[in-house]
Parts: structure tokens; sequence; C-alpha cells
DNA sequence: TCCAGGTGTTTAATCGATTTAGCACGTGAC
DNA sequence: GTCACGTGCTAAATCGATTAAACACCTGGA
């Protein structure tokens, strides 16, 4: 059961573990193919692998990279950026550890000194949501922010184009012929980032197609459905003449609790309201009844990303900004046309 | 910018680097107290970390676990999986490397090299739904599997208590007076050994009540919103004396998708009809109208249960089979008493 | 003949820790 | 005085690789 080591392959093929070593890796020229090759048959008969621990102290580079993250467990987002961090860590023959901080500083700072003492290649600190944030003392110079914009900056950082994905949710509606939206915001201070954005995505749409944005129009609740149900009937007590037609939600469960409310009046989605969402999560926005119009967060292309330039295949532009990653439009079944006549059937059902 | 070495801190200390390991380690009693303390505080002084691939190279333990498993990225339940195993690592001083194979056995056999080559002390084999797998070819000896059963055997292994589950649910809805339960399956083979199970319970409860099943109310649908209400559409669609007043659902995207069935129908939650789920996803269970009375899943601590054992701090019993963990249910609001009359009014609504 | 240069391989240092064996010194017993 | 033993510490081997430097041998040119 003791593993294989180099030495075992040298005395196989007859050489010494010099040889082996420069001909599994392909490093001296002067080695002819003949001996690579029986090299590589030998450390193939005896089930040669190297001992990265080894490799790493020798040649200090462990190929590992050490991820943190901010709760993990309880954000259905985590999935996709690991994905697309993992995948590109794969293809490249490097590892990830993962530490789940759970947002304590005191766990962070004990993480970043484990990962420091594993001699990981470089770091990815990650949040699950977009946000800024301090950055930890003791980081080491090689990390990637993820999903979150470091307060002093001098890292590069990637994060998803909230504005723009405010713009193209608005302009939907816009297109459609809405001329009184509605902003269902998250309440503070949750994520005043991606909220801030996304509002001024909002508004960006409004001026350029004339409409004056009304303050009654932007309301707040929690982000949960139960938040933005009351966040919706809100908006859906307002008289008959400064009621919204359409609903742009902060994020999908708001988006489901919006449903609940214009369900509850009698209103039909999207018939007599129109409600785009953001985040597309499949749970939650694909399973509504009519499924959500939505705007994708681009978790996996964001995990890519920050794992190409940790990896050093892909140098950030040198502007020091963010990297701003577009946020698709999902279209499905929430938007259509305005109600012909500003929608006079506001019959309730208990 | 290089990193201290313990030379650094025997040279301060004016000692030798096996009297700055020994004091640090609390290793040879014979070094008396003010050495100690001297060599800890020329440590600190110098900021001295021990570098973890030379200790792991020099003592064979690593204090990594590889963590393997299949699509994190899709399923809402990686995070708390992932959260109970890395709380328990981390609590311990263990660093985790997370493998996402997204269930392909090409990657799954590199991921499992890799990982040896790492020199983990042990691997965790995770599976996002419970089910039997094959034991991979080349996994070490030192392996859990968590959320799957390895079919040739011979290893530790962590499941839900899914039979234990079933009975709880329509005990649940025994209780509330219901005897004509539909089981709402999901549709073959995705995963068939908690399908199984949850029936089997499902059976029993019956039994122990004196009802005889009806192979009518054992329906199957894909496991998604739309799945679960055409499965539901069916049961609704049953002459009245045949129509069950109470779904058991495989989980609670199908129960989420019988709300829908419901709702279409005029049917109201739970006064016409009740509804027991399976999962407890956040996202869907809590946030439906009304919350739905569901079976949680176990996930962090069957995470915690698998690293315990892969750290060896806690020892599976040795029957052999796999350790079962309870799932707890979580009432909400679904469950009522069934409605006085076969419920007369199955009205529709466009 | 001698040397330069090329070819094929090895020797030995190195990465940064841990750990065994043993050294130097002092003390007490006989 | 000698020996056994305890105390405080260190020298050196070791883990398993990589790699710079060097060695042995051969060929060809001056």
């Amino acid at each position: 059961m003791a593993r294989v080591r180099i030495s075992d392959v040298a005395a196989a093929a007859g050489v010494s573990t010099a040889t082996v070593s420069l001909a599994l890796n392909d490093q001296d020229a002067r080695i002819p193919e003949a001996t690579r090759e029986r090299v590589r048959r030998a450390a193939a008969e005896v089930g040669y692998t190297p001992n990265s621990v080894a490799r790493g102290l020798r040649t200090q580079r462990t190929r590992t990279i050490g991820l943190i993250s901010d709760r993990i467990a309880t954000t259905p987002f985590a999935g996709r950026m690991l994905s697309g961090a993992q995948d590109v860590a794969r293809e490249h023959g490097y590892l990830v550890f993962l530490v789940d901080t759970d947002a304590d500083p005191t766990v962070e700072r004990e993480a970043i000194r484990a990962l420091a003492d594993q001699q990981v290649d470089a770091m990815i600190y990650a949040c699950m949501w977009h946000r800024v944030v301090d950055v930890p003392a003791s980081l080491p110079r090689r990390s990637v922010f993820l999903d979150c914009r470091p307060a002093q900056g001098g890292f590069p950082a990637v994060v998803p184009d909230d504005r723009a994905g405010g713009v193209a949710a608005v302009r939907e509606l816009v297109a459609a012929g809405h001329r009184r939206i509605a902003y269902v915001d998250v309440d503070e201070p949750h994520p005043p980032v991606a909220s801030g954005l996304r509002h001024d995505g909002y508004l960006e749409v409004l001026a350029e197609a004339g409409i004056e944005p009304d303050p009654a129009l932007h309301v707040r609740g929690d982000t949960s459905s139960a938040g933005g149900r009351r966040a919706a009937d809100q908006l859906l007590d307002l008289p008959e003449d400064r009621r919204p037609t359409a609903l742009f939600c902060f994020n999908d469960r708001i988006a489901a609790g919006a449903y609940v409310a214009a369900h509850r009046r009698g209103l039909r989605i999207p018939q007599d309201l129109s409600i785009v969402g953001y985040d597309d999560q499949q749970l939650v926005a694909a399973d509504l009844d009519p499924p959500l119009t939505t705007v994708a967060l681009p978790h996996y292309e964001m995990g890519r990303w920050a794992m190409e330039v940790a990896l050093g295949i892909r140098t950030p532009d040198d502007t020091g900004a963010a990297h701003l990653v577009p946020c698709p439009i999902v279209d499905r079944d929430s938007v259509g046309p305005p109600p012909a006549t500003a929608a006079s059937d506001s019959r309730r059902r208990t």
C-alpha cells in the first residue's frame, strides 16, 4: 500500500531519479526519445504518479488555489460561482481549497493564514452578493475578488453589470408599452451596491424614454416572498391613475411575492400586470406561474473570470476598475403590453 | 516578501531549528518552559507560521481532505452538505479540497488521482441525491460516502432516513384525519433509492392506519413544478369518491406544481387539499402560499458526520450498513383536516 | 596528439519542516 | 574517582521530488 516513489521508477528503468524526473517532465532536450519512452513505460508499469506535496515544496508552486467565501451554505448562487472557478482550475490541473467563513472575521483571518501556510498559488475572495468589502489585512497580493469590490482597491475584481441589467429589464417593459413602471427594491442595508446600480439603470431608461420618475413607484421590502408581497401591495393600493402597470423587482423572490399580491387581487400576469425579476434563480423564476421574465446573474462566468486571473491565464484590464460581466435578460411569460384601459377591474378575492 | 522559515526563528531565539520545532509543537518534555517561551516569543516576533507543505511531506499527514461531488452547481443542497463538512474540518484544523466532477467518470478518475497525489488524509465521495453508486476503482481506503451508498459496500456511508421521513409525512396527514392520501412520486430513474424508501414509509403508515393502498393514488411526474402539476392534475381529475384529500409529494418542487394545479381549480390549501412536501428547500417551501409543510433533509448533519468519520473523530457502527440521519418534519400551513364533504366544488378557472 | 564541443546521464544540493540519536555537562551514589 | 543518570540542547537524517553542475565518453578539427 506504500505509494510508489520516483526511485522505484528509476530502479525499474535502470536510470537515476534525475533522469526519470527530466524525462517525465519533458525537461532536458539531451535525453533521447528512447530513454524517455523507457522511463514512461517503467512509470506506467509500477503505477507511478508524482507526489504533489514533495513537488510543491521543491518548486514553490503547489498548483492549488484558495477560495474563501462568505456564506456558501444559504445561497443558491454559490454553486454556479464555484462551478465556474472549479472548471477553469480543473482544466489547468489546479486543485481548489474551499473555505466558508460564514462572514466571521476571525474565521476569515484564520482561513487566510491556513491557506497561506498551505502555499496556495493564489486566493479568490468571493462574496455571495455583489458588494463592497474591506480588504482583509493578511490577504496575499495574488488575490482576486469575486462578486465584490475591494474598498481599498489594488486587486482585480469581477462583478455583475447590475446597471446594465437594470437597463435591460426596464427597457423590456418600456418596449412593451409601459409608462408607469415601479421598482420594487430591497430594503437596506442588504446588498447596497447591486440595489443602487439596478436603480440607476432603471432611472436611465425612464430618462431616455422621457418618463418622469415617480417617487411613489420606488418601494422597498425585505428580500423574501413576504417582503415582496407587502411592497407590491403598497403599489397596487395606489389610486388607479397612479398605479403601476409593471414591476421591476430587485430579485426573483421579491417577484414571487409580487405574484402572490397580484393573484390575491385577481390580477392576471401579464395581462393585468407585467413583472420582471432579477437573479434567474432556477427554483423560483422558472417554477412561477407564469414563468418569470428575469435578468440572469452571470455567476458561472464570473467564477471562470476570477479563476483565470488567479491562474495568470488572463490579465485584468489595467484600469483598476472591477471587471463587469453582462447580465443577460431571460424572456419568459411575465411581460406583456399594459392593459388597454388603466386596469379597471380591481376585484378582490378573499 | 519571502516567507519566514523555522531557521529564522532559530536564529532570533539563539537555538537550533530542532529546538524551535520541538518547543512550538510541545514535543520534548526535556525542554524547559523558559526556552519554550523564548522560542514562542521569537516566533511571534518574526511572524513565523509553519509551512504546511514541508510539514506534510515530512509527517506524511497533510491535514487536508478531498471532497468529491457530482453536480454541485445545480443543486441547492450542496451548500448545506459542504457547510457541515467544512465546519468540522475547520474546527479540527483541516482544509478541504473541493472537486465537482459534474458526474463525469473521466473527471472523477482524474480528480481522485489528483487528490491522492496531493496526499489528502481522506476523501469524501458526495452525491447530491441519495442513491447507490459504484465504488470508483481507485478510491482510497480512507473514504466516506456522503448521501449515497457504495454498491460494493466496504466503506462508511451516511444517508438520510427517507423511510422514516415518509412515515413522518404521512402520519401527519393521517393524524389530521385524511384517509385518501396520494403519493406524488418522481418518475424513474432519477433518485430511485429515496423514492422507494419514502414510498415504503407511506405504505407502512397506511397499513398501520388500516387504509387499503389505492394504486390510482400513486402517480409519477418529473421533478419540476410542471411535472408536479401534471401529476396532481391526474389525481384531481379522478371521480369525486376516489379523489385524494391529501398529497404527499416526493419533493418541494413537485409540491409547488401541485399548488398550481390546485389553485387553477379553485381548490384552497389546506381547506380543500392538504399537501406535504420533502426536502425543505428554503426558496420553495417557505415562499409558497400558504407555506409548505415538508420533511427536511439533514444535509448539514450528514456533512458533519461524513467529515467526522473522515477525520477519525467518529467511528461508524460496525454493522456495515449506512448511517441513517433522521429527517425532521417542518410544520407550516399546508396541512389541515379533510373537507367535511368530499370536496364538492370543483369549479375551474381558465 | 590534444582540445573543443556535444551527448547522455548522474551526483548532490535544495525546498522547510520533523524527529531520532546522541553530545556535553552536571550531579549524586557508591 | 568513576559511573550512571538526568538535563538541555543539537547534528543530521528524512520525507519525495526538481535541477544546476559536473562527469564520462565520443567525435571531429587543428
